[in-house]
DNA sequence: AATAAATCTTTACGCGCGTAAAATTTTTAT
DNA sequence: ATAAAAATTTTACGCGCGTAAAGATTTATT
């Protein structure tokens, strides 16, 4: 394929028979140069494996490539997914995306953006580990580089915020629960890590209102991201102690909802929505692991496409220099029918 | 906290009244300088937060203290908990590790390989796809690059390969299902994209035999990275099918197991090893997910830390110069017993 | 205290590329 | 064909730091 080694855009321009800021002015973007133009650097491209030096590169422009997409926790496949999905777009358009995981840690939340920091990034996809994140450090972080904020926002920090309609997944799912049995109690985390969970609640409360049914929310204890845990011991309390007044239960997410089917079989109640099953549960996400529980689980999903789309868009529309003022974006979720409600 | 800003290594220097080759010298190594000098840089870091730009040093260091981190796959929790693992032990030994996954695409693990070089790793830790992995470009990159492999071997590349011991993990667990009910056959895929999952075959092949059982293998049909939907379908064929010779299955990994398990829900078949259930399975791998399938899944876990360290000190060992013959190292894992088996 | 060894300072160059300015060439418009 | 506009080439400098070499200083050794 390629013939003699070339180690330095001098030596490659030399061999393309184009001058070395041209070359240049190519790699930043091969549209700015003539179509002729750009087709013998093409041509010798082929030839020699030629690529920039990507440090040289970062260290002269004012602006590098870089972008920065960073989750509380990478171990989360519902994360992991999100993230797999802006990773591709960035690259589709061009740009080097670098992922990073606060693994549910708030100091090492601020540590990643400290890191991030020294790559220069042109911007950066950011889902805040939420209440726990250390705001102050996050708002300073916001104003040094365009950041986006996405699945659970923090105030008006960055640029925009993207993410998903929660007082619509929340009054979606429960109406579905009160048109199918009896109206679901909340079962959700006392201190949950995440404001999403805030707005869950509230549009629980307001639901169930709203149909007329008495709301009844069941918070349980536990701190931290391993939430199926926290889920299995909050629901063998709940059972044991006969704390669900109905018999559905609608979970504030997804992964709490795996923690109390397993808490449901370890008890010996029976999951799902034939007659012979002693309850519902119900979650929220469309983790990518509630179709594989026992039973699948019934949930609302988060547009993961939709959601990554646009929270892409907004991010490289905004470094492409289109300034507009701060905004909140939340898409709706698709009801998920399965067997466990 | 800071004073003035200072841009550069310069200027630094000039505040800290130590000169910049020193200077220069103690970021690369703190050891390296005397401890008075050691003191009187640090002192001056506290007062003012200079960070050396981390382009122009990569830029001329003969070695950079990047590290690649590369799976097959981190939507895969198991690789995502891995992989924070590695990165983790990479941060603490002074480098900075980037992730990377291949998301179950050969051709996307060498578009990774690629970006990596661009980076000049000191050393890569890579999971490979395995079979589909594009052999010949592995090899190359770790012909140019120190790359430890993990988790799954490809012959024998790179510096060394450090991974579990699968003869171990099934000879083990067959020995515990054959010692505690009827002996089990072995629920696998037909073309897995793993390596280890021809050793666990075999493992369960010549333990049977030891044990003078009839073996029985299901190999189902599936490509891809989709385990438990490979799993769920091969479930629901096998069971229709009566594939299963006895009561008890061993399936090849645990994401297989909970595809099967949701198999064997959607068919009314009861898992378990109390009386009245209809079949007992168990997986392999220690996933983190088995812990909440239901029932809690038996099965013979990784041990995660022990093949983190070894793989992270391994590679540190070659890149600080100590050269050693290729070698495989693979460790035991542990027995979990939960209520599937 | 004298010598050797280790460390630091000074000086200087290079890495690979971005980028600016002026001169030149090519393309487009009139 | 000619002028104007656009693109390219030439020339030159700078980015921030690594690193080598020679000399000066500090520390360790006897």
């Amino acid at each position: 394929m390629s013939e003699a080694k070339i180690k330095n855009m001098e030596e490659f321009s030399a061999a393309s028979g184009i001058s070395r800021p041209t070359v240049s002015k190519y790699f930043h973007d091969p549209e700015s140069v003539r179509q002729s133009t750009r087709e013998r650097i093409e041509k010798a491209l082929e030839r020699y494996d030629y690529r920039p030096n990507i440090f040289a590169m970062n260290q002269n422009r004012k602006l590098t490539k870089n972008v920065g997409i960073v989750v509380p926790l990478l171990a989360d496949p519902y994360f992991a997914e999100i993230a797999r999905n802006l990773e591709r777009r960035c690259i589709d358009a061009g740009y080097r995306p670098t992922l990073f995981s606060a693994h549910g840690d708030p100091d090492l939340e601020v540590d990643v953006l400290e890191n991030l920091r020294s790559l220069k990034p042109a911007g950066v996809l950011l889902a805040p580990l939420g209440r726990a994140s250390h705001r102050d450090a996050l708002a300073k972080f916001c104003e040094d580089v365009p950041t986006l904020i996405f699945d659970s926002s923090v105030e008006e920090l960055g640029i925009a915020f993207v993410g998903s309609d929660n007082f619509q997944f929340t009054s979606h799912i429960t109406d579905y629960l009160c048109r199918t049995g009896e109206p679901p109690c909340f079962f959700e985390m006392k201190t949950p890590a995440n404001p999403n969970a805030h707005r869950r609640r509230q549009a629980y409360l307001n639901a169930m209102e709203a149909f007329g049914h008495q709301p009844q929310v069941i918070s349980i204890e536990g701190e931290g991201w391993g939430f199926e845990e926290i889920g299995r011991l909050g629901g063998h309390e709940a059972l044991a102690n006969k704390e669900f007044s109905t018999n559905t239960i609608l979970c504030s997410n997804d992964r709490l909802a795996i923690g109390l089917l397993t808490a449901c079989y370890e008890q010996g109640v029976k999951v799902g929505r034939t007659p012979d099953c002693a309850i519902r549960v119900a979650g929220q996400d469309g983790h990518p692991h509630s179709r594989y529980t026992c039973p699948p689980l019934t949930t609302i999903s988060h547009d993961y496409d939709a959601v990554s789309k646009h929270a892409a868009e907004t991010l490289l529309a905004a470094i492409d220099g289109q300034v507009s003022p701060w905004k909140s974006t939340r898409l709706e979720g698709k009801l998920i029918l399965r067997a466990s409600a």
